[in-house]
Order: C-alpha cells, then sequence, then structure tokens
DNA sequence: TGTACATCAGTGAACGCGCGTTCACTGATGTAC
DNA sequence: TGTACATCAGTGAACGCGCGTTCACTGATGTAC
C-alpha cells in the first residue's frame, strides 16, 4: 500500500519513541528488533525501510531521549534552579521510571561495549548536561558540573541496583545532599 | 577420568575467577556459558557439574570480586587514608582495565534486570564498600559514606563511556576533587 | 598384590528459542496520460 | 474524468548464529575384595 506523505516520517518516529523508552527500562542488547516493531503495531521485515541498523535506531532513541530529558531539566532549573534540578532529578519517581527517565544514568553501563558513533552520541548528550549545569552554578566552573553529574548518574544508578529500598531510600538522599553542597561551592 | 578430591573445587574456582573478569569487562549478558568455559580449557556441557545455573554463576562472580577489590581498597587505605583510596579508584588505570575493576561499577547498570538473589549479593557488596569508606572517615557519617560511594561509581561509568578521552580526564579529575572535599566534611 | 567395579568430572550432540538481517512479495494510492 | 501504471511502506518466511540447558556417554582412577 502507498501512503500520504507524512506517514513514514510518523512511522519512523513512533518506532524512535518506544525504543527510546524501552531501551532505558530494559536495556540495549535486551530489547530485540522484532519486539520493537511489534510495539509498534508492525512486522519486523519493515524495520530496514527506516533504519540501517539496529545501531542505527540507538543513536537515534538516544538523541531523542536526552532531547526530552534536557527539556525537563530546563523546567526543572527555571522552577527552583540548580537546587530544584538536583531534587528532580533524584526524586524516587525517577528511580522508580527509567524509561522515561534520564538516558545517560539508564545507559551509561552499557556504552563501553557500543559503536563509535553511538558513544559519540552520548558523549554529545553528556556534555550537554555538564553545560545545563554549569551554566546554571552561582559560580560556574566546569569540575564543579562533571562532579555533579557523576554524583547524579552514579547516585541513581546504585539506587537502582541494590535490592534493599530503604537503602536506595537513603542513598537518594545522601547523593542530593551531597549535590547541593557540591553546587554551593565557595 | 576421576580427579583427585582438590580437583573439582580448583576447577570451579578457576571458572568464578575467569567468569569475574569478563563480566567486568564484557557485561553479564555478552559473555555466554560456552565461552567461559572454553576459556576454562572445558567443554561448555561440564558447567552444570559446578553451578546449577548461569545466574547461579554471577553470584559467585559477583563475591568474588567483591573479596578482591576489598583488599586491594584496604591496602589503598593503609597507605594513604580515604584520599588514596579516592585518588587509587578514580586512577586512569581503573577506568581502562574494568576487569580487574570494582564490580559496582562494572555492572550497576544491569543489576536491575537480574534475579532477586543476584541482587542481594550485589547489595551485600554496596554496603560493604559504604560501611568501609564511613569507618575512614575522619567524622563518620553514613550518608557521606553513601555519597562517596556514589560519586566514585558515577565518575567511573563517565569516564568510561565517553568517547572523547580528554573529557573524561577531566571527568575522572572532578570526580577525584568532588569525593576528597565531600570527605573532609568539617 | 592383583583384579573387578563404582565413581564422577568432563565430553559433545541436541533441544527450543530469540537474535539481527535479507528478500521476494503485496497492494493501496499517488501520478501520468 | 477515467484508466493504466509506478511507487514503496509494510509483510512474513528464511538466513546463520549464539544462547542456556539437558543428557547419554566416556574413561581414568580411587576403592573394595
Amino acid at each position: 500500500m502507498r501512503y500520504s506523505k507524512q506517514h513514514k516520517k510518523v512511522t519512523r518516529q513512533r518506532i524512535v519513541e518506544i525504543a527510546s523508552n524501552r531501551f532505558r527500562k530494559e536495556g540495549l542488547n535486551t530489547v530485540g528488533v522484532a519486539s520493537l516493531m511489534a510495539d509498534a503495531g508492525l512486522t519486523h521485515g519493515g524495520f530496514y525501510n527506516h533504519f540501517s541498523s539496529k545501531e542505527d535506531l540507538i543513536e537515534e532513541a538516544l538523541s531523542s531521549a536526552a532531547q526530552a530529558s534536557l527539556d525537563q531539566s530546563l523546567r526543572d532549573f527555571e522552577t527552583g534552579g540548580i537546587a530544584q534540578f538536583i531534587r528532580s532529578y533524584l526524586r524516587t519517581a525517577h528511580r522508580d521510571h527509567p524509561e522515561t527517565g534520564c538516558s545517560i544514568a539508564a545507559l551509561a553501563g552499557e556504552l563501553p561495549r557500543h559503536s563509535k558513533t553511538t558513544r559519540e552520541v552520548f558523549t554529545k548528550n553528556v556534555n550537554g548536561l555538564i553545560s545545563l549545569i554549569e551554566s546554571r552554578l552561582s559560580k560556574p566552573d566546569p569540575d564543579v558540573a562533571r562532579a555533579i553529574c557523576a554524583t547524579l548518574v552514579g547516585t541513581l544508578q546504585l539506587a537502582r541496583a541494590v535490592s534493599d529500598k530503604k537503602l536506595s531510600d537513603h542513598i537518594l538522599k545522601a547523593g542530593e545532599k551531597a549535590a547541593i553542597a557540591l553546587s554551593q561551592a565557595r
């Protein structure tokens, strides 16, 4: 069947968004092409009309996820500055819903084992987050921004990985205190 | 062939150690049972003489890796206190050799998708590292120890994930400064 | 001491399954005449 | 306006491959007699 002009673009975007959610929740290697296409209401054969490879889709999904997260972060910065951004990043809802959360925290551990171009997209996202943090510091310092970024990512990952809910909550709170302290460098 | 009394224990330990290295370097899902057994000079069929499942081996490998890391950390603490421990944890050699490094940083991202008992082993390891850090703080505080742990893990993960070597070095240095600052709470 | 047998770590074929990717095909609709 | 044709997003079978796991088997050596 032939479709209207917009149709293909819309379908492609739908696949990217589904992938972006599922990759963050289930990991890059765990989610298969066929399962992704089924989620989009399609069969797997058509995948290669839209993407040259799964790795290609991964790059698109990373970019798309990062854009959405940056938008969220900007809103947090505007409502309550860097402290609000940190509190929002380390809230329990973010820990419990990786699928709509920060792709850096969700996927950093897998990245070393992916293609150069995928890692470059990821690196661009990391640089974007670090720059955003730095620009909102009362006394901008790239090292402080990098350290806050690392603390946020590490805190979220640990909070997600441990099986003890109390410990997980404590880790979130401890990371929040530390990140805010770092952001208030004298 | 029948073997001497010690033989099976020795073989089992060899498999655990190979797995512990390769899991940290290549990830839990990427490394297959057959490939692991080949590395140990065996065929894959014998695997189930030693372990009830791959998940069972993962638990053993996590414990084994954590024990080795704790030993290393203890040595660092003894030579130069917490600052030496932090510097050692965030040295470039650690970033570049996950296979002999901290299993928490290497595998945190994959853990949420593994079995309850595996996550419990991991949680025990995290608690162990946090306790160790706390015990060496000049002013022991569990939240400070948790935050230092999260900062170390996040810093190492980001440094490993980005494709830009300069950025990676900067992240390590920034994480080091921040972790040391946190450890010197007034 | 010599022989028969039990043990059991390790072998390798086979299981069903899911993976990423390819490809010949379909058929509704836009376009050319 | 009506008809013939080209387009191309989507289909579904098939590819080779690796996965975790099972299982009947092997055969060197410890043990019992």
